[in-house]
DNA sequence: TATGCACCCTGTAGCAACTACGGGGTCAAG
DNA sequence: CTTGACCCCGTAGTTGCTACAGGGTGCATA
């Protein structure tokens, strides 16, 4: 598989996939006669991990750490779990952040009477003191 | 005013001010005798629309833009109350996808029957198709 | 007077996770 | 045989800071 249907499987780009070989997240695959990356199933496998993985938020270092967790079939699954659940704390905490903020913008946005700047509500919330 | 006491006052950090400076969003101020930077009223509460535009998670740009629109005090308050709705459907919508993202962790977290990794639902879920 | 310490200066490089470019090679179709 | 879609590499840009390194300044204390 070339790089370029391995993007669009993974609906990610051509780039980006060269990216995380270089920074090795991904193993440099094998190249054809004129030099193109030709990926093997388990490659694609990886980075399917990886970019399902990144979608749920997880970095790139929380990947390599669940890649590392995820290859050996007898450990036990404790550590993974663990990590789930810390993201998910994580993420929680980002709701919250994001809804207190709305809620502040609601404020400004309530008390904007469409007036004048000079006078806007909007622009005083977001002045000094 | 020192950049120091700026930055205390502001709860930011002295290079993020100089780094300001250095983008253009704060004029570079006056110097004392030894080159120390010496703010001006005008300037600290320039400083201050931008930390807390920044802390409402606008970003430098919008901020530029919210400036450039509040420092004619004729012009009508439109424009930057249609800023303040875009930004908050932004939010919205970023809310909305971390509430999606975490119903999906929560789903693998309660999957996992703490066995070994080989069956673990969470790498599962991560694996490919 | 020396000296220590907190503060200030500049310039550059690093972070995460890509994205975009420039300048070229390869391959199949028409 | 040329056009277009693909591939290669290397480097630099993005956002919003943060962290040095290597120096200068100013005030209080011994």
């Amino acid at each position: 598989m070339k790089i370029g249907e391995l993007a669009r499987a993974m609906a990610t780009n051509v780039e980006t996939v060269r990216y995380y070989e270089r920074i090795g997240m991904l193993a440099a695959p094998a190249r054809t006669h004129a030099n193109y990356r030709s990926y093997a199933p388990e490659q694609i496998a990886r980075l399917s991990f990886i970019r399902r993985a990144r979608t749920l938020g997880f970095t790139l270092d929380d990947i390599r750490e669940l890649l590392a967790l995820a290859s050996d079939a007898d450990q036990s699954c404790e550590a993974i779990d663990a990590m789930a659940v810390r993201h998910r704390d994580a993420i929680n905490r980002k709701i919250a952040d994001l809804t207190a903020l709305r809620q502040q913008l609601d404020d400004v946005i309530d008390a904007c009477s469409q007036g004048r700047v000079g006078h806007c509500r909007i622009v005083e919330a977001l002045g000094p003191r």
